[in-house]
DNA sequence: TACCAAACGTA
DNA sequence: GTACGTTTGGTAG
């Protein structure tokens, strides 16, 4: 016998809302901040289901818009449903578009639910002689199982599938498909607010039926019930009853009709499917899918230079060229500690070259000649060295580290087109070349696991892999990136982005070359003396609090931490988490007036941070080839323009407390003599501030050099400045700073200790003092919303789309976004374009001292000798003179034998 | 092993 | 209220 053909009908509604709860806790946003998880959810639902079940037949079912026959006999139907979740809303329709490219048709027939459509299509499609699976996970259907329609219950958590025959319901009810509707009638549902006999819930519905046979027969002998409660409900609330029978009966005679060949599954309209996934940015879909280009259709001229003739040639060919891509394969990802392995390079789109430097041979041994090595590089070196010759590369900063290392300095005109994409989007988490390659190209690329392996631990390195593999990746990592840049170099223009890319990112990519290969020098011996005193402060602290706590704990565990306070001790909970009690120092600061333990944890959890992220941490960093430490400064990471720091964060250093401040004194210079220079700008922000909003008073207190905190509190409690008290001069700088970052009167009480009343008549005094700021915000705001962006003062742009949206949280966090990001923005592109000069005229006057951090406002030096008064010269001047602002840029200049006494 | 939440360091 | 990165514990896989 041949199997049945299977139809499989999905409740569409049912699976958006699994979907969408899904990712509740971590919604899928697009690059311009869409929810898509629910979109999300649905397609992997379904792709899985087309490939678990390879379905005959297969539809979708949505409830209808309008109210059905249930709301006319029962007005409070479902009246207890939340309504749809706004950010659900919108989904709906791609989601419809999706299974439109995926060639699934999709029903709604008004007047009905989708259960109703779903049960007509099955009873038709059994006459017919399918096998139906409804695909759900409401148990409502279980009343249309039969041996020819099933209910197909996908896995969900830690659920498995269950497709439920007529065995499985019996198993799960203790009764038959044939009394499902006799039970629900009893029980009701909650979730639809169907009443159901009030006392009667599942256990109670169930031995009712096994009892009576069927609901009809106990309404008619349920009177003889002893249990009183029972025997009451079923008397009065017999219409009840019979009222929700009506409602939870599934229709099987709604005016459909099932026409097997539009049901037909026969595959996608892949061009169709391929442009809604990349407009919904389902990537990793279109990956999986292979919706990319198919790779036969793409010219790849891919060739693995493996004699000295070859490469001789090659570069006779490309010295013609004015620009090429090129990308370095390392074994490490580290650009410090990396080897090189090989280079690629392509100047035209679909050829590439890959010239190896380290690989097996076929004995499987590492093969390196320093021969080879040392002929490769000086073929390559005299083009990566023009300064006529562009450099397109994506995260070229890794390759140029790399290169330094090989005594190859890249310089000259480059293009990242990582940096590109992220100028273009801001946004964005990955700018992953292969991302871009799926985005701009429609290309999937090799992926870098199948060549090195995806465990972690079992990765091996580029050298380790076949040479003809190798030789495909590298070579297609050059290829793509040239590609790209052709595309991303226009975009860049039209979005006007030129300034912001060319006169500054551009640039700067130099200058933190040289910085990270400079690296911090570090007093290790320091740091191991402080990590000993840290330690036996840290062991009596916890003495301590093991004493006060009666028991041993693990003190980093807040979970813990949160049970000893709050249940043994039962303390005042202050402020609870997601998770459970919260413990940060808010709540132990509450807590600590009452209860002495607060104290010494919250010394605890001062010491163990500086001990485990700082004391114990930089000296493992020190790298040892060069005996100093090498920041990562990433240029790509933050949406507003500023750079980050990570391997280690040397832009979170301490300095607001005494003994974390003292780590400073471990960053010294290495050379004797030498010295630590800390240059920052004075109220960077505000300042931006001044000349954004163009505020006469604000301008005014930076002309003439005030202290403007003090003069802003002057300004708004109508005092003279005599008369200004040290506490308000505090409100004042915390107005000053809430204002930039959009905070309202709820978040400024909190930090003013004050009502909220007080702090919005604050705040309104502050708009009235500085007019021109007020001004700034509503107009920021209103650019914003009309744009979807704001920009600096320069021209870098970040997108705000969430500044349209209804829900009111989103809205007045974008709002924040939007008011904080141009002035957060400028002061990074400010200190950007200073780095600049400042290398530059480094540069030219061939100093010794070099640049070795950057720390938003601030920038550090180590300083040779006979230069420090030069050094603080060109750079106090370079800096004030980076941007020419209607308020004058000040700037402090600190010398000392650490960052401690710089600063 | 991989990932999240909580906590806390900076401008 | 803005923008980041790291460490830790705890849990899910």
């Amino acid at each position: 016998m041949t199997p049945q053909k299977r139809l499989f009908l999905i409740d569409g509604m049912a699976l958006a809302y699994r979907a969408h709860f899904a990712f509740i806790r971590n919604p899928l946003l697009t690059s311009d901040g869409r929810h898509v998880s629910a979109a999300y959810g649905f397609t992997k639902s379904v792709l899985k289901l087309i490939r678990d079940e390879k379905p005959e037949y297969l539809a979708v079912v949505f409830d209808a818009k309008e109210k059905t026959f249930r709301h006319e006999k029962y007005p409070e139907y479902k009246a207890t449903r939340e309504k749809m979740p706004f950010e659900m809303r919108p989904q709906i329709p791609w989601i419809r578009e999706i299974m439109e490219a995926m060639n699934i048709p999709v029903f709604v027939k008004s007047g009905f639910e989708a259960d109703d459509v779903i049960g007509t299509l099955a009873v038709q499609a059994q006459e017919k002689g399918l096998d139906t699976y409804m695909v759900s996970g409401d148990k409502d259907f279980m009343q249309l199982v039969n041996d020819h329609i099933f209910l197909y219950s996908p896995a969900v958590g830690n659920k498995d599938l269950v497709v439920y025959t007529c065995d499985e319901v019996k198993k799960k009810w203790d009764v038959g498909p044939e009394r499902i509707v006799d039970l629900l009638s009893l029980m009701g549902d909650s979730s639809d607010n169907i009443p159901g006999i009030p006392g009667i819930g599942e256990k109670t519905a169930v031995k009712l039926i096994k009892k009576y046979g069927s609901f009809d027969l106990v309404l008619e002998k349920g009177q003889e019930e002893s249990n009183a409660r029972i025997r009451k409900g079923i008397e009065e609330h017999r219409e009840s009853g019979l009222l929700s029978r009506e409602l939870v009966t599934i229709k099987t005679d709604v005016p459909v009709e099932l026409d097997l060949d539009t049901f037909q599954f026969t595959g996608f309209n892949e061009d169709a499917l391929r442009k809604t996934l990349e407009k919904m940015e389902f990537y990793a879909l279109i990956n999986e899918l292979q919706l990319g280009e198919s790779h036969e259709d793409v010219e790849q001229n891919y060739r693995v230079l493996d004699t000295r003739k070859s490469l001789d040639d090659f570069i006779q060919k490309i010295s013609g060229e004015k620009a090429f891509a090129f990308d370095t394969e390392t074994d490490h990802i580290d650009a410090n500690r990396a080897n090189l392995v090989g280079v690629s390079l392509s100047y035209q789109a679909g050829q590439a070259v890959y010239i190896p430097l380290r690989f097996l041979n076929k004995e499987n041994e590492l093969f390196d000649t320093q021969d080879d090595v040392v002929y490769v590089l000086s073929q390559l070196k005299p083009l990566l060295e023009n300064d006529n010759v562009l450099k397109v590369g994506h995260n070229i900063k890794y390759d140029l580290l790399v290169l330094k290392k090989y005594g190859v300095e890249g310089k000259g005109p480059l293009f990242d087109t990582m940096i590109a994409e992220y100028l273009l989007n801001p946004d964005m988490t990955s700018y992953k070349l292969d991302h871009l390659a799926q985005r701009y190209l429609n290309y999937k690329m090799q992926s870098i696991e199948e060549l090195i392996g995806d465990k972690k631990s079992k990765q091996i390195t580029m050298d380790k892999v076949s040479l003809e593999k190798a030789g495909f990746y590298a070579a297609e990592d050059a290829d793509i990136t040239w590609k790209l840049y052709k595309i991303l170099e226009e975009k860049i223009h039209k979005e006007k982005l030129d300034k912001i890319f060319h006169d500054i990112e551009i640039p700067l990519v130099h200058v933190l070359t040289r910085m990270e290969d400079n690296g911090v020098y570090l007093d290790v011996e320091f740091l191991k003396n402080m990590e000993g005193e840290v330690r036996d402060e840290l062991s009596k602290i916890t003495e301590k609090i093991y004493d006060l706590a009666g028991e041993r704990f693990n003190l980093n565990s807040p979970k813990q931490l949160g049970y000893i306070l709050f249940e043994k001790l039962k303390y005042p909970v202050v402020k609870k988490t997601k998770t459970g009690y919260s413990t940060d120092v808010t709540v132990l600061e509450t807590l600590k007036k009452e209860y002495p333990i607060a104290k010494h944890l919250l010394e605890y959890r001062t010491l163990s941070k500086l001990q485990s992220t700082y004391i114990e941490t930089l000296p493992k960093q020190v790298n040892p080839r060069t005996g100093r430490v090498h920041t990562s400064f990433n240029q790509t990471v933050a949406a507003t323009g500023r750079l980050s720091s990570t391997d280690p964060n040397f832009q979170n250093i301490p300095i607001r407390t005494p003994l974390g401040r003292r780590i400073r004194k471990a960053f010294i210079a290495q050379d004797k003599g030498w010295k630590i220079l800390s240059a920052d700008y004075s109220q960077v922000e505000l300042r931006i501030m001044a000349h954004l909003s163009g505020d006469e008073r604000l301008i005014q207190a930076f002309l003439e050099d005030a202290d403007v905190h003090a003069r802003t509190a002057a300004l708004v409690f109508g005092v003279s400045e005599k008369e200004i008290t040290e506490d308000m001069r505090r409100k004042a700088k915390v107005v000053n700073f809430g204002i930039m970052y959009g905070a309202g009167p709820f978040r400024m009480s909190n930090e003013l200790d004050m009502s909220r009343q007080d702090a919005a008549a604050l705040i309104k005094a502050y708009f009235d003092t500085y007019p021109g700021v007020e001004k700034y915000v509503e107009n920021i705001k209103k650019e914003a919303a009309e744009t979807g962006m704001v920009r600096t003062l320069l021209g870098r742009y970040r997108q705000v789309p969430d500044i349209r949206s209804e829900n009111r949280n989103l809205r007045d966090a974008a709002e924040r976004m939007a008011i904080n990001m141009p002035v957060q923005g400028t002061a990074a592109d400010l200190i950007k374009l200073a780095m600049i000069r400042v290398d530059a005229d480094m540069q030219k006057k061939t100093l010794k001292s070099r640049m070795i951090l950057q720390v938003h406002d601030e920038l550090v030096f180590e300083t040779a000798p006979d230069e420090e008064d030069v050094l603080c010269d060109l750079v106090k001047k370079d800096m004030e003179s980076a941007m020419e602002l209607d308020v004058p840029l000040k700037v402090d200049i600190g010398i000392g034998d650490s960052w401690f006494e710089a600063h």
